[in-house]
DNA sequence: CGGACAAGTTTGCCAC
DNA sequence: GTGGCAAACTTGTCCG
């Protein structure tokens, strides 16, 4: 078998591949978001406002997840929780 | 029911449901493309090539794309195509 | 004289200036496409053709160039060139 | 000569090459844009703001340009000047 | 005016 | 950790 440096073509086309049908994939959500808004536009929504909507719940998704971050650090200085390794 | 310009608090809770949850999608591929890298790069492969392969493939694509947009273009300026209406 | 963090108010000015006749350069040049797409136009010629074919040349030029990279990046790997510093 | 539609491969190609010669000056200018960031970033400036300032001014150069035609429309509303053909 | 296309801006990632 | 690079998102522009 054609080998360079232990990587066989098999090996790399079957990467590029499954990286490739990843991307599509990603891409055909990425139309399909934009779909929602255009349907949404169409209904009536504005769509500046709609996005403006997921930031912030983005936002405070993530600031939720940093504050039971941090109670999980305070309860462990406490010693209210085991010590991580 | 609470309306707003014809809009109800379902109907927004659904949209944006809707576009969080291929948000989630989304970034959950994103990840397992950066998987992929990460797995090629342990057995050897060089990321910076691959990314590089990657984006030739679809640098070809899109210009097969494009000239058979062309073609199309050529063949009804020839009347060889129907117009579009 | 005055300074702020170092910075001067003629400094500040002459970065903006600078900038700003670029940004006016840059204008006039993207005037002047547009000029030439419209007179295209009055002789005849089909505006959505000519940006397919600027478009597919810009396609083939990028490949050519990520063609080279590729060759470059597979050169290396095979001892053939010295590696970059 | 080879002609379709009273349009010659040379004229043609004249368009194409000025088009493309025009897109490639916008580029290099551009650039230069670039650079110009690049080096007040290494001299201390903060971009964002440097942005910010460029952006705020053009913004005063296009409300001075519309004030200065309100003046005009009033003043030949008032027949202090020539009304236009 | 609305939708497509391009530009600019921001964010995340990778290498150093 | 930082800084440069590339991708994604947003904004503005231009044509129909």
């Amino acid at each position: 078998m054609t080998t360079i440096n232990g990587i066989t073509a098999d090996q790399l086309r079957s990467i590029v591949e499954r990286i490739e049908r990843l991307e599509q994939d990603k891409a055909n959500i990425a139309a399909d978001v934009k779909d929602v808004y255009a349907e949404a536009k169409g209904n009536g929504y504005d769509t500046k406002a709609l996005r403006s909507i997921i930031k912030l719940r983005k936002l405070e998704a993530a600031e939720r997840e940093e504050q039971e971050y941090m109670l999980d650090v305070y309860m462990r200085a406490m010693g209210m929780l085991p010590e991580l390794d």
